[in-house]
DNA sequence: ACTGTTTGTGTAATCGTGTGCACAACATAT
DNA sequence: ATATGTTGTGCACACGATTACACAAACAGT
């Protein structure tokens, strides 16, 4: 059963052994099709000797269906969608479903990528990165219609997207901080031109407007904890802010840390930062950060939910709508 | 070009509408193949009008070589693997190869996940989990010949592997905190029983034994930072250790963060704490944590040598062994 | 006993490419 | 001009499974 066999058998080859034709073979490993119940036992058997499975690839080109699904992500190590990548790799794998990753943060030419996946014939794409426009997406994957994940405005009629809306918690946010006395602010965007980002900081202006004020400054960095860092000292030190608004967790940490480490400010005292995503590592005790949050669970949930209607085949798109909360931490 | 074509036009179509034969059209993407230069570039014109990819799928099928790559792991978002895979996808996505992800950690049944991946006739299997034995992987991808990264013994001739080696780190670690006058030490670790764990451990403990010490306690957590924290309490409060050697470094973060905490004990004076891995998180300000760093950059790159011999198929398994460092920060 | 239905299996086509072989057209060499 | 080699293309089969169709056997009902 185990050993050094380099090929792996095939279904005519197995057909023989049992002493069937092939058809049979595979009549024995679909549930519900007509065999002898005699005669499907005797095969599975044979086959567990021979360590026989049928092959998924061919069994894809006859099927038309490959139950292969594309995640086109920005980063596998980001914190900011770890959770909801591993969260929605396991909600897959329950169904029989197997994940391929693209990574578009760090290859050069993204749409190249995507065309590779989409020679495949994946079944479905989920695309969580804010770094593939979604024209890019639809145009690739014009056989599969994409499920985005997006903020920007959807117009185009042939996919499924989900919307985040942040703008109450965002008020809330505003407004605790506001009440503690806080009057510069600043955002610190994670790219300096995604739908997400404009999307994000919008919640933010709006909210401050609504009290007569206004971002005073703001940075880009690459929702890295190093560029959090480093853009944080410049808008404290140049630009004397007295809060800042980050577009994601991470960058917020490095923006707490720039405060006490380099300038000796402490938080929220002297200072309020405010994260985004409210990842795990966000409630920690050494980081217990104010952050606009997202329930990670319902977020996939709903991409499943949309990954499940494609697959039934209702027609349409579909949107779903989540809400953000506010996650109180000692940093705000 | 764009548009809702429901369905992907086929080589046998396209050669039609080019008024070739269908293998012109094969030939036409295969770079090193007799074919004329007006021919090819009139069909890739015509491909590329009409949104012509060759099917991936079909092309597995008939090649035996898929193209895609089998990545085991025990989870998608913990720090501690997660360097190493982002850098693994990009050097694979870099080469053509797609990776299919398989999450153990969540998946109740490993090895039926494993054999669904197997009969994709992935091109290679990358085994980073801890959580499947070195026999099982080889035995449901005996076509593959897996590479195991693995601290498990190997005496199987058909499977390559990448051992780590940590001692020579591990005992400068111990030889610092024994000179700063700790003596009662403990090990957390992530797994309760793992070859990883082990060595690991052993490591320390060797260090420890040549100086006439031992651990006085041991705990078992999940790699996670709750667990270390919940550990770290149990640690300090009934074993009264000052030192503890963590698994890993999320570990090592909530171990610290109950010391301070829970117990109002600081590092490095009251207590020392030391992390495993070198996550980039470790070297955050707010952590600062004294860790058995791998370069990760190192691991990756012989990850990618194994798997370019497997692909040249040069016969006979090769073994890799990398050296861990100590990296200081303020716990330890 | 005769018809009609159900059950189990084999035959053969199909999914979309890649490629060995044959062959025609053409270039080169003696 | 004949022999030899090169180039470009089509035909047909292979890759390994699924499945519509055909058909024999078993079985049911009057």
């Amino acid at each position: 059963m185990s050993g050094m066999n380099r090929r792996r058998i095939t279904s005519k080859e197995l057909a023989k052994l049992a002493g069937v034709s092939s058809a049979t073979i595979s009549r024995a490993f679909s549930p519900d099709s007509r065999i002898g119940s005699a005669t499907r036992d005797r095969i599975l058997a044979v086959a567990r000797e021979h360590g026989y499975q049928p092959n998924a690839i061919a069994r894809s080109l006859n099927n038309q269906r490959s139950r292969l699904v594309a995640l086109v992500v920005n980063a596998i190590g980001n914190p900011c969608e770890a959770e909801e990548q591993q969260l929605l790799v396991h909600r897959l794998q329950a169904r029989q479903l197997l994940p391929i990753i693209l990574c578009c943060a760090d290859h050069s030419d993204r749409l190249q990528l995507m065309r590779l996946a989409s020679t495949y014939q994946v079944d479905h794409v989920v695309v969580f990165s804010d770094m593939v426009s979604m024209q890019d997406a639809v145009d690739i994957f014009h056989t599969t219609k994409p499920i985005i994940v997006s903020f920007e405005p959807l117009d185009n009629e042939s996919v499924s997207s989900i919307r985040i809306d942040g703008a109450e918690a965002a008020d809330e946010i505003i407004d605790k901080i506001v009440r503690d006395g806080k009057k510069r602010f600043a955002y610190l965007s994670g790219t300096n031109s995604s739908w997400i980002d404009k999307l994000r900081r919008k919640w933010f202006a709006d909210a401050l407007a609504k009290r007569g004020l206004a971002f005073e400054a703001q940075a880009f960095g690459d929702y890295s904890y190093d560029s959090g860092f480093k853009e944080a000292v410049l808008l404290l030190h140049r630009d004397k802010v007295d809060a800042i608004i980050c577009g994601n967790d991470v960058m917020a940490i490095g923006a707490r840390d720039a405060a006490r480490r380099v300038l000796g400010k402490n938080t929220p005292d002297d200072i309020a930062i405010v994260g985004q995503d409210g990842i795990a590592m966000a409630a920690w005790d050494c980081n217990d950060l104010t952050t606009l949050s997202l329930d990670h669970v319902a977020f996939i949930d709903a991409v499943v939910e949309l990954i499940e209607r494609h697959d039934a085949e209702i027609e349409g798109p579909h949107s779903i709508t989540l809400t953000c909360t506010a996650r109180w931490g000692s940093t705000a």
